[in-house]
DNA sequence: AAGTTATTTGACTATTCAGTCAAATTTATA
DNA sequence: TATAAATTTGACTGAATAGTCAAATAACTT
């Protein structure tokens, strides 16, 4: 009984993330997302009561499509090192394919989306919070396996040393896209992440 | 002979410069910059032919302002590290006065503002990359002093290292300004960054 | 007071914006 | 084939947007 789904909600979804991640919010407008999307508007408000609601659901499918890439690159199965490096060379080279195919470097579309409308939409804020919490958790994960192989000092606190991972990282992606640059994220982003979490740099550790 | 000049255009200056900071580019208006710093709008295309030329210059001359603070903090005379640590108190203290004063944190408006326009205004954003170099050529010239004073490993890129200092500080305000929540900078980033900074954390260089 | 110049004003345009809605259409089921 | 339900359409609104401009005004100099 009654018409089947279509993708048209999703194709919102994606091409609202792709523009608002390229430019920003302010700048996308949904006449915009509906005419690249090939939707019309009446249909983009048959399925989101606002734009904002958009927005927050594409951060939300943007991190679900996220969340098994981390769940490969974190998995216990790997070196704990190796997660970090691997997580840098899986954002750098995001980052580069689209530098590539769009003419700039995009950066964190969650933190980029989230500043800029820290002030205005309260729902937003905390959707991006809340992926913030999650993220972190697989740092805290690898740092507690970290601690229980000797690896780095037993007193770590997780905690806030996932915290510095996290402003570390994002603010690097944050400088990038500003300049349009990825130069220090290809060849100094990862040993200056190990050396953050204070992993000692011999041979035995460097070369897994 | 003529017409004195009047404080209409630092006026202006003034009143964008809070506004974009404490909210974004795209959500403040010409109207609601004019409204607030009581102008005309006729008054603000007279002083600036564009929206986004009053930004490149609300920017410019809050950097101008910045500088003299600065100077001060990042003073040769003052002990390296003790730069560092000022710098922090004083990045706090300004995002704890506006966090009271707005009800929010703001974060720094270079990188928001950078990262919002990044994709649309090149001239914002080559106005910002300027800036960023300035600002971490304070902390290129800390970092010499620290390895001449043995402080630091003698081989430090300080370059690279400013670059990670810088990023590792805007992350951390970013984090802050989506959180709306100074903890981490009021209790951690000050250790944080000593460690990042690659000090030893020994009561001589702690309790200076 | 006359002249000069920067400044201020307010009404104006044309466009874009988010959001609305009733009617038409598609696709499935019974 | 009739019915039911989700989906799609396109025309619409009213407000907000950046930017324009000719005329009025204020303040300074000679």
């Amino acid at each position: 009984m009654g018409r089947a789904p279509t993708n048209t909600k999703l194709k919102l979804l994606e091409t609202a993330h792709e523009l608002i991640w390229r430019n920003s919010y302010g700048s996308v407008s949904v006449d915009g997302i509906c005419e690249k999307a090939n939707v019309k508007k009446g249909s983009f408000y048959h399925y989101f009561p606002s734009k904002a609601d958009l927005a927050i659901a594409a951060i939300e499918w943007w991190m679900q499509n996220t969340i098994p890439y981390l769940d490969e690159i974190f998995s216990p199965s790997r070196h704990p090192i190796d997660r970090f490096t691997t997580l840098i060379d899986f954002i750098y080279e995001k980052q580069e394919d689209m530098r590539i195919e769009y003419g700039h470097v995009c950066g964190c579309p969650f933190i980029s989306i989230g500043s800029e409308l820290a002030a205005q939409e309260e729902k937003i804020c905390q959707k991006i919070a809340d992926i913030t919490k999650q993220k972190m958790s697989y740092f805290e994960n690898a740092l507690r396996d970290m601690i229980a192989m000797g690896l780095i000092d037993q007193n770590t606190d997780v905690i806030l040393k996932a915290e510095e991972i996290y402003a570390f990282i994002t603010g690097n992606l944050m400088l990038a896209r500003i300049k349009n640059d990825l130069k220090f994220m290809k060849t100094s982003l990862k040993p200056s992440l190990l050396t953050l979490i204070g992993v000692e740099r011999t041979t035995e550790t460097l070369n897994i």
